[in-house]
DNA sequence: ATAATAATCTTCAAAATTATTCATTTTTGA
DNA sequence: TCAAAAATGAATAATTTTGAAGATTATTAT
């Protein structure tokens, strides 16, 4: 079996796109369907790709599907929550960044900003701050979770221990009535636990989809928290509470015209 | 077989494009599709290209380390080294990969190990690795240095302090006639021993250009290295003192055919 | 569960690519 | 300049790849 031209550039694509369609390819190389599924069936075989029933996918991006889709999900409101976060913060700080999906879109959003010394446990926001010259961005350690690109674990807790924050901009799995934060990552509670002991202020970012959702582990209550960047009101009763708080919220409708 | 005045220039448009067609070159060099399979078979024999059906590939273990590292300098004696080196790696052990673009290709040979635990500093082995369902990955914390996506400072090595590891593969920027390793950043030089210091083995990754720039910080001495991956012989003083240290050199020609 | 639809596998002939051989042209070294 | 060596092009046979048609299997909708 020897190979084809079409080998590299396929698996450059399903490396790119995760996955690949019969239909896709073959129209994309001008050839039929049936000599895509010989290349597919070739690459399967050869262990490059996994055969599913019209195209292929990596063999490991199992996973990495899930965290793709959910980068869709509400990704309009994450954008508009994180364009007005990133507008609170300030030049010249030290500032975290937790895991998240909302935190990452906070990074691209402090692409223009100076002399910022960003620690972050995220490496999808180590690579996006990569891109901004004006700031010093230092990775704590810790187990990689492909899901998502976070470093969770002790050695992520104990390095970011080594730190006194200006500023975190935190995210969470969901937020419950009585206003508590939870999770579902026990180690991820740890770090963020230690991120909130260790900075003179924190900015919450959750969508409307964290209120209707529930989690097991709680990392902290709202009331720990100075800021909240959300999408949608919060109900009266939860509302009333983060008045007593003093937690300043900042409710970034859909429809507004976002910054 | 001697050489033709286009090889050079296939080889140019292959690492340009990823890939050469017969017709497109017999059209470009205004020779007959017959000449440029003679050229083909050649490059293929020489194991620079890999021949297909109507023209030929980067060989796999070159195309897959991206195009940004193609175009570097002695970019495919790096792959031949790399796939080498990771022919050397069982599964099953504790790895630590250091910064380097070679470490890097040694990683992207590394996709289709099993049980790995692999700690890097290098943020862009841990990209590479996390299509390898099959190990968990663990980066040490640090400061990002944007030119090599590499993590060094106090934080790296403390980190790294925390583990042991069945085998270490490492780079550097420079060997000098005595046998020493040397470096340009005194930073990522703590890294590197405290990384040598926690490995019950050691593999070195160094391309030929390694042996003829020379840098200020010292790493160690070949002595402390069990196995060193290169792709041209050592000179004879130095080939012999590396005997005497019973350091396993593995000469990787760039004639020899890819694994 | 069953039918309908879509995707895949199998087989085979047509088309394209390649290897082989040999004559011709070009280069090289005395 | 000449002869030997190398490179090239052309013709043919051998091989590989491709697309098409029908049978089989998987997925989806009712």
């Amino acid at each position: 079996m020897s190979q084809s031209f079409r080998w590299p550039e396929i698996l450059d694509i399903a490396r790119r796109e995760g996955k690949v369609s019969v239909e896709g390819l073959a129209a994309h190389f001008g050839v039929t369907t049936q000599t895509i599924r010989r290349d597919l069936s070739d690459l399967a075989d050869a262990g490059k790709l996994e055969r599913v029933h019209g195209g292929a996918i990596l063999p490991s991006s199992v996973s990495n599907i899930g965290y793709e889709m959910r980068r869709g999900l509400y990704a309009e409101e994450k954008a508009r929550i994180a364009a007005a976060c990133a507008a609170q913060i300030p030049d010249d700080i030290s500032l975290f960044l937790n895991i998240g999906t909302t935190t990452e879109a906070v990074a691209q959003n402090l692409l223009h900003h100076k002399n910022l010394l960003v620690v972050t446990n995220n490496i999808n926001v180590a690579t996006i701050l990569a891109a901004n010259p004006n700031c010093e961005i230092i990775l704590a350690g810790g187990q990689l979770r492909r899901a998502d690109g976070g470093l969770i674990g002790k050695l992520t807790s104990d390095a970011v221990a080594q730190f006194k924050f200006d500023l975190a901009v935190i995210g969470c799995s969901a937020i419950d009535a009585e206003g508590d934060m939870l999770d579902f990552d026990i180690q991820e509670v740890g770090v963020s636990q230690t991120i909130i002991s260790q900075s003179r202020r924190v900015f919450l970012v959750a969508d409307r989809s964290k209120f209707t959702r529930s989690a097991p582990a709680k990392i902290a209550t709202l009331s720990q928290i100075d800021a909240l960047f959300t999408d949608h009101p919060l109900d009266a009763p939860l509302a009333a509470r983060c008045r007593d708080w003093g937690l300043a919220t900042h409710i970034i409708p859909y429809s507004s015209t976002g910054a």
